[in-house]
DNA sequence: GCCCTCGCGTTGACAGTGTCAACATAGCCG
DNA sequence: CGGCTATGTTGACACTGTCAACGCGAGGGC
């Protein structure tokens, strides 16, 4: 192979830092001497540590939203089926590189911080955009789309998080995995029945 | 009023900074000198630093609880607006109190930290479980009930961490109040179709 | 050939942080 | 009184992110 560039080395690093010892335990020091450079060389590829972790975020972003694509490829199953596997491939990313999780969806780098990281939510979402698309074609309002959206990435989103900071009192039976099916299930199959917008409510 | 002992002091002023300049400017140096004792004084009454957030977050929630039950004192209104009612309180608190819900509900501080702030927890869930129950009172499975439990707080949890990080593409009309009512609403009608467990759905 | 710039890397230094150790003081109990 | 405990204070340390200044080699215009 080619030699890696210094900017790879200090992503790759830091990744594998992550991926061992969580996000708090990264130092840009670390970094550094463990790239075989110095520890303000980093300084010389990214403009300040956010920078440096939101590259490394967009990594594990890339990571899942290639299983996403890889689970959707062929264009098999029901459309139902496909947001299940968004889903799924989202959880995957929790149970299976927990840190990188913590760093990607946790608080300590902001989606906005890089135009690569952006980049990279939006992909993904607008992945889970044209599955959704497909479970409702009868569905032109693009509002309306855009909020079972939210309501289904919220949904996916919160349950992985509860198991990430193991917030669940109690813990007992089932999985992640499952709590975010019958999530999606019961969300898809309550949007079916009355395919029309839900009348407003009064909430109060 | 009588006077307030030190390590209420030092959580008040801590609960202070918090709401104006949010968690990352909480230092334990300053919550002491801003107390009127010194630097090393929190060690006296807090084992850590993060003793210390544990605290403050367990006021937040105590606060976050006040408004549940507040809004459930009464019994009046139908099982569902009750549930309503308890992620409303859930979101004010984000919308309202945002540096301490990103303290309560961030990653700063594990739920598990103090047996405090672990009560404060269960108790929020607790409330939850009432709600739900009330809302399939046909449902004696505490299995099916926990489940749907979950889900829903996932669901109301995750939507909100959407809106507290930014982190909706493009962000545009409605609110996080709209969405989490809307997750809410769909979730329960859905399984109140179906009010049996649903059939086990093949995955892959 | 010479100088100048520029990208990349290095060391020095600094302010700020959480935390440990040692010391001081005041109140209570024998 | 003497000692113990709770509380508070200052000194010091290791560690962090970051700014400044310096070195150095490659390339480009003269």
């Amino acid at each position: 192979m080619v030699a890696e560039g210094t900017k790879a080395a200090l992503v790759r690093v830091g990744l594998q830092i992550v991926e061992e010892r969580g996000v708090d335990a990264l130092t840009l020091r670390e970094i550094g001497t463990q790239a075989g450079v110095s520890r303000q060389t980093p300084y010389r590829h990214f403009e300040n540590k956010e920078m440096l972790l939101a590259a490394i975020a967009a990594e594990g972003m890339r990571r899942e939203r290639g299983w996403m694509t890889r689970a959707l490829d062929g264009g098999v199953g029901s459309p139902e089926s496909r947001v299940h596997a968004i889903a799924e491939a989202h959880v995957r990313l929790l149970t299976q590189h927990r840190f990188l999780y913590e760093l990607v969806y946790g608080g300590a780098v902001a989606k906005s911080a890089t135009p690569e990281l952006q980049q990279e939510a939006i992909a993904s979402f607008a992945l889970l955009r044209e599955a959704v698309q497909a479970c409702f074609p009868e569905i032109s309002d693009l509002l309306v789309l855009r909020l079972r959206c939210i309501v289904l990435w919220g949904a996916v989103r919160g349950i992985a998080e509860l198991e990430m900071r193991s917030q669940v009192p109690g813990s007992v039976g089932g999985g992640v995995k499952d709590w975010v099916g019958e999530a999606v299930s019961t969300l898809l199959a309550g949007w079916k029945k009355g395919s029309r917008t839900p009348a407003r409510r009064a909430t109060r």
